[in-house]
Order: C-alpha cells, then sequence, then structure tokens
DNA sequence: CGCATATTTCAACAAGCGTTGAAATTTAAA
DNA sequence: TTTAAATTTCAACGCTTGTTGAAATATGCG
C-alpha cells in the first residue's frame, strides 16, 4: 500500500497551510486551523509531516523544485537564442521573473499563496536566512553570473546591490499586500503580475545600467 | 501624579516589545518574552497599553509621527531649494530615502528595529493594508506628487507601478534579513543603509525615468 | 508624617496550543 | 472474504497563552 488515493486528505492539508501561512505567517497559524480548513482531524497533519515546523518545510519544498527549474529553464533558453554575446539584461530579467507568471497561467491558486510564502519568508529576519539560502542562492548564483556578464564593467559589489533592488520589488509584489490597489485609486492590481512584470523589467533594467555601467551587447 | 519617572519601565517594554515584534513578527511574540526581556512582570504590559494588540499598535505609533515629519521636512527643503520647476527625480527619491538614516544617525538602536517592524508590517498581506494605510498614505501622496511633477509625461499608472518597485526595495533593505551578506560573500552588509541607499537613488531614478518618461528638470 | 494616587507585582483563570498513543476505519492485495 | 497495512479519528496530556482582580509597593503632595 505504498500509495493508495490518501493523496486527496495530505495535499489539502498543504494547500490550506500553504495559505494561512503565507497570510499569518508561521506563528499565526495554528494546526487546529489548518485541519478545520481542510475538513480533518488535528492528528492527521502530524502523522503525515511530523512536527509543525516539517508542516511549515514540507509546504515550502512542494512547489521549490519545480519553480526553480522552470526559472532555470528560461534563462538556458534566452542564452542559447542569444549567441555568444550571451543576453541582455533585459532578457536576464525576463527569464527571472516571467516563470512566476504560471502563478496565473495554471489556475492553481496554490502557487498564488506559495508565492505570497515566499515572499513573507524572504522578508523575515529570522526566516529568511534559515530558508532561503539553502534552496535559492544556487539560481540566484547563476543569474548574477549572467548579469556579471552582460555589465562587463560592473563591480560586483554593484551588482550585488541592483539585485537586491530587484529582489525586493518582487517579494513586495508576491506579498500581495494589496496596498498599490488603494494608494493608486483602482488604477493598480496587485493581482496583476503581468503589469507589475511589464513595469519591473525596464525599471529593473535601466537601474542596472545606470549603476552598473554601459552593456557589451546591443 | 500625571507622569513621574515611571517612564523607565514602560519605555523599556516599548523597546523589548519593538525588538522583538521586529523579529518574530505579532505572533511570534508573547507578552511573557517582552516582560522577561524588559525586566518587569507580564501584568505591566496589560496595565500601560491594555491588550497585546494595543500594545503592537503602541509600538507602531511611537516614532512614526516624528519619522514622517523628518520625511516631509526633506522633501519641503528639496522643493524650496529647487526653484519653480521642482526638485528633480533623484532629489525626491533622496528626500524619501535619505532620513531613515537617522536610524544609525542617533544611534539608537531601536530605530533599527523600529524600521525592520515597519518592513514586517509593510510586507504582510494581513497587517499591511490594516496599519500602513492610515500613517503612511498621506506622506506617500506628497512625494507621488512631486514625482508627477517631475514627470510630467508620465501616466499614473507607471508612477504607482515604479514607487511600487522603490517600496520593495526598500522594504527589503529594512527587513535587514542579512541575505545579501551571504549571497555576495561579505561584499555587502546589510546593516550598510548608506550603501543601500546610494545604489538605490541612481537604481530608482533610472527605472523612474526609464518607465516614465523624461523630465522636464534639468 | 499621612494620605491618595500611580505603579508594579502576585496569583490565578479559562482557553487554546502542539503532540501522542490507542482505537477505529479504510484500503489493497491474497 | 480474510488479512494486514495504511490512513484517519478519538481522547487526552502537559504546557503556554492573554488577561484580570486584588494585593503590595512606590511616589509625590499637603
Amino acid at each position: 500500500m505504498k500509495n493508495p488515493r490518501s493523496l486527496s486528505k495530505r495535499e489539502r492539508i498543504l494547500d490550506v497551510a500553504e495559505e494561512l501561512f503565507a497570510l499569518h505567517g508561521y506563528d499565526g497559524v495554528t494546526l487546529r486551523q489548518i485541519a478545520k480548513g481542510a475538513g480533518v482531524d488535528v492528528a492527521l497533519a502530524s502523522y503525515h509531516f511530523g512536527k509543525k515546523l516539517d508542516l511549515f518545510n514540507a509546504v515550502f519544498q512542494r512547489r521549490a523544485a519545480l519553480l526553480n527549474s522552470a526559472r532555470l529553464d528560461a534563462l538556458r533558453a534566452c542564452q542559447q537564442s542569444a549567441g555568444n554575446e550571451g543576453p541582455s539584461v533585459e532578457q536576464i530579467i525576463e527569464a527571472f521573473l516571467r516563470p512566476l507568471e504560471l502563478a496565473q497561467e495554471t489556475g492553481d491558486p496554490g502557487w498564488q499563496h506559495y508565492l505570497a510564502l515566499i515572499a513573507y519568508i524572504n522578508n523575515s529576519p529570522y526566516w529568511g536566512p534559515r530558508m532561503m539560502s539553502k534552496l535559492f542562492d544556487g539560481l540566484v548564483s547563476e543569474f548574477i553570473d549572467a548579469l556579471r556578464k552582460a555589465l562587463p564593467d560592473a563591480r560586483d559589489e554593484d551588482i550585488y546591490w541592483c539585485y537586491h533592488n530587484l529582489s525586493g520589488a518582487l517579494t513586495l509584489t508576491l506579498a500581495q499586500t494589496g496596498r498599490i490597489d488603494k494608494l493608486s485609486g483602482g488604477k493598480c492590481r496587485s493581482a496583476d503580475f503581468e503589469a507589475a512584470y511589464n513595469h519591473m523589467i525596464p525599471f529593473v533594467a535601466a537601474g542596472f545600467r545606470q549603476v552598473c555601467g554601459k552593456e557589451t551587447t546591443t
């Protein structure tokens, strides 16, 4: 009985945990809330995942590999199509951001909750260092290498600070706080990731060029 | 006995609460931890502030007015010195960011914790809409008005998205997660706000110009 | 000092927490 | 159908939580 159709309840626990953790953070959610949301007994979460922290990690890990490979594929693709001069800053940033749109493309609301959870973790002084590095530093280093090639005159320090700005803008987007909706009087919608990226890509690319000097490619 | 020298313990509770809330979030901190950190009985927090949520709000409000007026003063100052063409994008962003350096200038570590708390709240889908708007929307609107004048060709929508990018980059900086320290191999330090702003200002200004069209002023 | 008020502690409460062992149920193969 | 394993629930545990009323202490005024 390795894998019967018990996926249902186990998966439902992950889905509810994902949504609640993204909204209220690790300490703001109880196992009983998760169980109630999933229509399941409290003890079932422990049976499937162990401690509360293990469940948190399971939620975090569930979509990590898929997300990482989607972004890495996008980077490889734009590198391939760019010849030996390498891709432009815009193309690299596009590869970094566009795969995140699978959150709406798949129609799975879980992806949106997951990205909000990433934002929560990335912005947390406690969880950030504990969880982000192990899973995302490899990917980020690849993108930074690509940016270094596209900006050969740049000092390393400047590239990292620029990436930091990119990461912050992205993080606030993923967090979905809805603040821009109110500020703009409805002209902008937090949920419109495509509009967010359409503005973020030229914005960030111009910032990189300003701080990190001119490019070699086009 | 309106105001004897009881400021000591009351203030210590606020200081400890500020630091712990910034690090672990609202639900990640107990009143007993705060009391223990302040060297005080649990009940004292309730006596001075009421419910836990009231203490949270008190921490949030304590420095809000001072911070807001410092930033507003900086905006007024750069508007005054800029003649009737108005200040440039750089000058406006500088006025938005530089006052935050009082966190290190005053030598009061509480300011750093406070700014990290702002970052936590601003990035939270739960607290963001509940707390940021009432206190900061007025200030933000003033800065956006100034940016609109400096970028007369821009569509409103574009300005708000660009501000969103600025806000995100700033938020991640204030959160002090230390991720950039590790990623850069020590070349960049999260605690070095001056370096962060020195990179953020030209980065963001270039982004605004790219997305929002050319300026009228110099 | 003596007194009133503000501050602080003490002690306890009801409720909710994560976790666990054992019982009940479902499942899949024989 | 029988059987054994996987899944799910039940019931309870020891502990911590936020909050509160009463007691104790400190403070400042006349």
